[in-house]
DNA sequence: CGATAAAAGTTGCAAATGCAACTAAAATCT
DNA sequence: AGATTTTAGTTGCATTTGCAACTTTTATCG
């Protein structure tokens, strides 16, 4: 069957779709101009920092990620090269891999946060009262509720 | 200057980069397992198929777009190795490319269009009211507008 | 228990992307 | 008109990314 789709809600997603891409544009161009990492380090040093313990598997590190499996093993690669987080084998099942935010990776996030915050603030927040803000929390959540992977099958 | 940024702001910034992703991913996924073009071709045929004549220029076309100057020279490169579009330098301005949709294009268009509009009715329109659509249109208009790069400087 | 299947990550290879340097054409300035 | 600057795109090179195939370890089945 062909989905329905009405011109209100497609003018939405077009709204949403350019808003995203105008405020991450100027955020990437923001940590470049800073010398900082990209915000994909941005989005995996969190998801950590905001894990139990700072510690995920990958599997884990790879359901808010927005890469492919082998992106995510590139991207924590990376990471592990500039020691922002430490990479060890999980001793009771030996697939699994332990990734722990360091200390200087926290230091990291908060460099990365300074800059993007300013995007943010700047490129979204600035124009929105909080009233708005509210209600676009209120009906995004309705979509990132629905489609969280966690739920899977069963709404 | 620090700018500032309210906790219901962030959320949903946060919010809407969520729902970003989940619906693009879901919507490129669609158009792989179909056998279709990704996304990016859409933007940019869909650019030109609003645009007056069904052409534009490279500049124009990246205002829209979502990449760098050289990453559509690229895009172009394969849409017209494909056919669906004509590159032709300006008769007027040796310096400008007319960038011009072909009819098998329009078809292309036309195909990715069915599966990326099932992925934006199941994965974000299925999920929202006319009036939370209404009302995301309305308050996501504040930030493309404000942010739309014709608006330059004075806003 | 041994064979088979499943799960968790990693790697080879190809495609896409961005930045910086470059080319070509037009506009501007004496 | 000739030199300089600006504008429009393109190309070289390095980085990032994804898919598919692979390795290793654990779970399952007869």
């Amino acid at each position: 069957m062909t989905p329905s789709l009405p011109e209100t809600h497609l003018e939405a997603w077009r709204r949403l779709y350019v808003s995203f891409w105008r405020v991450c544009n100027a955020a990437e161009a923001g940590l470049q101009a800073a010398g900082r990492p990209p915000l994909s380090w941005y989005d995996a040093l969190y998801a950590l920092y905001l894990a139990p313990g700072r510690r995920l598997r990958m599997s884990e590190l790879a359901r808010g990620a927005l890469l492919s499996k082998s992106g995510l093993t590139r991207l924590v690669d990376r990471l592990e090269k500039e020691k922002l987080i430490t990479r060890r084998t999980c001793p009771a099942d030996g697939r699994v891999q332990h990734i722990e935010l360091t200390p200087r990776g926290v230091g990291t996030l908060r460099e990365i946060w300074a800059v993007y915050r300013g995007g943010i603030a700047r490129q979204f927040a600035a124009h929105l009262t909080e009233t708005d803000a509210r209600d676009l929390t209120r009906i995004l959540a309705k979509v990132t509720t629905a489609t969280d992977p966690a739920n899977e099958g069963q709404p």
